[in-house]
DNA sequence: CTGTTAGCGCCTTCAG
DNA sequence: CTGAAGGCGCTAACAG
């Protein structure tokens, strides 16, 4: 228990060399002979001899650290995210430092702050409401920053996602050919671009192209979870609306369960597309229909490139989409 | 974007002052007049000085950063955990290092390692199998640990947990007393001393108070997912359990559904009591019985423990119990 | 291939 | 209440 740091100098003394042979030798340079190499080896596996990361970090300007903000883990699809991010990092012996967010731009701010003053190498950034703040910060930051899963309409920044757009009217589009004409549309908060500026559009080219017109009674907005889906459910069933396309999941499995517990049945009688395929998909009953996407891929891409970005090393595209998939379960007929 | 670092030095000088003394107003040490605070923050304020935590950490021999290993973030019980220990953490002004360990002893210690080279204050271990190198590398370490939601037998670290032998036993009295004489225990590994000491333990002591003889057929252990949940449903049919306290909420999903899919009915045929009491019980169908834990506080709680040990407290108790309960849902009669 | 020498940016006595 | 000076442990030229 005792602080007895053996440094890189008890090291040199031992093995009877330099600090920067040693030094070289930690860092795999190959400018060492292979017998004061061994020697040092030996001395260091002797005396039980760790880097300290924290001086190596002043003396490079290097960490080996990221940071990752995130609205919160405990929610699934973040979580999946933070997962590939992880995973890459690991491989590249990155070490994360995780911050949740709650989606408040307070203290998104206050969390980047303090991130950029580790001196973290490179910052991964989820969250849905990108605004002139945070856009401010992002551009002030002196390292690469990535956005996972995340979109900013002015894609400023270098991101990972899929074609939200796209996505959003194929599912409508699955819901009108299947006869309805009043499908409604269930997100989250219009201020987050991700909903505004995308999915909400490809909800309206869907309705476009099959020529019904717009109505917005049947863009409902609410939080990302169960109970605001289950307490829809009766809203949902006073519009006129015999379908839906749901961004979330646990919204999607309340919405789910509160029809079923007012007595409808699905698919029969309504039906609903959900967006990210997650366990949870699989776990109601029905079970749900879904929009699939490479949610873990998509943290562990943005890690990826953050890696080139930290590396210095020419991007060949810098707003990456991923493919997505639809999965036909049993809330669609 | 250009690495125009601005230091300590620079606000000196601006604000004609010696470094000691910004270093002082940046620590909030009380001995520096108001007047030269004042100052030397507006030169703070106008320069945009943003003190560098690495530096200070080689000089302070402090980070404000401690390491979390987390079996995996994507498993809602400890993410739930996690949520828990970022908020308390964030609170106390540290930053969490995550890391995930997947539960693999290689893993673990090589996270753990690179953790104590980054100089982290202070650990918060996850993790259900703790074994001889684990417990070497944690006596070995120069800082705090905390295990959450995680039982080591012999008792070495500080820790939060339930009672969970207690809890287990009270589940499974409470199957015995609603009529069952073969009610199955579904858990995890039996390495892990979670399940091995604690709530196999407890499911016998519930069978020894009833004077129901012991049958090592009704024990199952499976993997802490929905899938082997779900594929135990035939063998516990097999069985002649008719009814089941279950370890996990996924797995306790999995077997559910299971069951419901092969024809039996819940909770007239079999009933079911799991034990995390995460949304999720309340997303199937029926909603999952289940035994109540505070596990954000948990992590919470770890947490505050550890900025105890890491400020050099004294710790009232070393291994803090929490209490648990039980939730009636529609998988019991 | 190896050693020397400056720092990296900040904290922390120790004087005054 | 404030300044000067010596590290913290390591990397990175620069010699040799």
């Amino acid at each position: 228990m005792e602080k007895q740091t053996i440094t890189i100098y008890d090291v040199a003394r031992e093995a009877k060399v330099s600090m920067a042979t040693v030094s070289r030798v930690v860092n795999g340079n190959a400018n060492v002979k292979k017998e004061t190499k061994d020697k040092v080896e030996e001395v260091i596996a002797r005396l039980g001899y760790r880097p300290n990361a924290v001086a190596r970090g002043l003396a490079s300007r290097r960490t080996t650290t990221i940071g990752v903000i995130i609205p919160d883990v405990t929610d699934h699809y973040f979580a999946e995210l933070a997962r590939g991010i992880d995973d890459v990092a690991a491989m590249y012996h990155y070490q994360i430092i995780l911050a949740n967010s709650d989606e408040s731009n307070a203290k998104e701010l206050r969390v980047l702050d303090s991130l950029l003053g580790k001196q973290v190498d490179g910052i991964i950034f989820m969250g849905n409401l990108i605004n002139e703040p945070i856009r401010d910060a992002f551009a002030k930051a002196d390292v690469p920053i990535v956005l996972a899963g995340s979109v900013d309409a002015e894609q400023a920044q270098a991101s990972v996602t899929i074609d939200y757009t796209l996505a959003t009217q194929e599912a409508t589009t699955r819901l009108i050919k299947s006869g309805h004409q009043e499908v409604a549309l269930i997100m989250g908060p219009s201020e987050h671009s991700i909903n505004r500026d995308y999915k909400l559009v490809g909800y309206k080219q869907a309705l476009e192209i099959a020529g019904i017109p717009f109505d917005e009674n049947l863009v409902i907005t609410a939080d990302y979870d169960y109970q605001s889906g289950y307490q829809l459910a009766h809203i949902v069933n006073d519009s006129m609306a015999t379908a839906a396309v749901v961004v979330d999941d646990e919204m999607a499995a309340g919405l789910l369960n509160g029809l079923v517990d007012m007595g409808i049945s699905l698919p029969e009688d309504f039906e609903i597309i959900t967006s990210n395929n997650s366990r949870l998909t699989v776990m109601t009953r029905p079970q749900l229909s879904s929009i699939t996407q490479p949610i873990y891929d998509l943290g562990a891409v943005a890690m990826r490139m953050l890696t080139k970005l930290m590396n210095h090393e020419k991007l060949d595209v810098k707003n990456i989409i991923l493919p997505h998939g639809y999965a036909e379960r049993d809330t669609t007929k």
